[in-house]
DNA sequence: TTCGGTATTAAACATTTGTTTGTATCGTTT
DNA sequence: AAACGATACAAACAAATGTTTAATACCGAA
């Protein structure tokens, strides 16, 4: 809204300048000047609020993380007598809502590059992030993929499977820039999460029933977990 | 032979030391003081051999990459005889092996880091080295795949599909410290990156043939299993 | 040796940066 | 009205950073 530089607290008004700061310009380049210039406040603001940078920035992933999850939670459209299938379905676009949104992660313009530098680059405090947020998450989509890939998947299948479905969720959201300038994605189609949502759906279940018919495909019925062809 | 600093010229050891340097810190936190300590020469030597802080990072970054790609070609161990599916593992291999080695992108601890960090967040330079290296390598991938999904596909399928296998192969490297939090993945094991060549190609050939088998429109249809893998 | 260009160095320079300081302003309470 | 605490601001500060400078060391060629 236009008069966002009236209505809004100070503190609310450096938040939202350092989140697209910081995400246009990462930790270290972005200014508490440039941040206080674009929020139209004084540079003592800063300090005066938050008792440093490094806490607004803190506080502004922290922020950042924890609305998207609350907005976007993990166990959503998800109940216990789903079958495995449209749990995963349900998990993937929620993983690709909170990444591509444009009330997630990928707020404002450059708030995904914030994300994406922390995951390439995490701060000391994303140990705590990790832990609340992203293990749990980690956790839920372990689960989908046991049921999935049946009794006579070792942990590395699921581990492998996992990180298969995650990155191709995040890669959307890390590569964003190098993934622009090479094809045509439009991130601002409003459809892009469920259209994606579906690819990565289809894509990966084909996957793990690959993964999970390689043990005991050729020829033998019994399921013993005897290592593949790797 | 000796490993002491004496035999290496000036200008190596300050690419040594940058390459290092920049790969923990990225560009901005990397202080040429910072490297001239680890290299062991005078702060001016930067700005004497490379003409400042950029040109010296353009350097480091341009030579990584450009190593990597001729000591792992993208067209390695493929002859126009090779089936698709061959191919796209030759390709798979090929991709983990720049990403992975210890000779590759992620030489030096934190190298894997400078490369995650311009795929997030990429310097001017970066269209010199998608338009040479990253452009042609995903013209090869989409060859692949055109070939893999038949003449039925569309340019949408065969694109989300490149960035369902580019996104896995990337996982690995981009997300590594998040990734190493979460599981136990050793990226020291020397036969990583083909165990997770063998994983990500048969993950992705059914993945592809199930976007193959199923019918042209993607449309919004929930997540109906389509079994149509083959 | 002397010469001439290259390479290396210590010191200095001009900015930039995060933070602090002292003061002014506003709203509420006494 | 006076007092007070919270907030906002301009100015100043100290540390750091990339770059430049001027002097010196090196080394092969004449």
């Amino acid at each position: 809204m236009t008069r966002s530089s009236d209505d809004k607290s100070v503190k609310d008004k450096i938040l939202d300048a350092a989140g697209d700061v910081f995400g246009r310009m990462g930790y270290k380049a972005a200014t508490i000047r440039e941040i206080c210039r674009t929020a139209g406040v004084n540079v003592a603001a800063i300090n005066y609020h938050f008792g440093g940078k490094q806490e607004l920035y803190r506080t502004v992933v922290t922020e950042l993380v924890s609305r998207t999850f609350s907005r976007y939670p993990v166990d959503e459209n998800v109940d216990n007598r789903s079958t495995p299938e449209e749990r995963l379905r349900a998990f993937i676009h929620g993983a690709l809502q909170r990444l591509l949104s444009p009330d997630g992660l990928s707020g404002y313009p450059g708030k995904g590059q914030l994300i994406a530098r922390e995951l390439a680059d995490p701060s000391p405090f994303m140990d705590d992030l990790v832990n609340e947020f992203i293990r749990p998450t980690a956790a839920v989509l372990s689960d989908i993929l046991a049921a999935l890939l049946g009794p006579g998947a070792t942990p590395q299948d699921i581990m492998r499977c996992q990180l298969s479905i995650i990155g191709q969720c995040f890669h959307y959201a890390m590569a964003r820039p190098i993934v622009s300038r090479l094809t045509d994605v439009d991130y601002a189609n409003t459809s892009l999460v469920a259209d994606l949502a579906d690819h990565i759906t289809r894509f990966s279940l084909a996957g793990i029933a690959s993964i999970r018919g390689c043990d005991g495909e050729d020829g033998t019925a019994a399921a013993s977990p005897k290592r593949g062809q790797r």
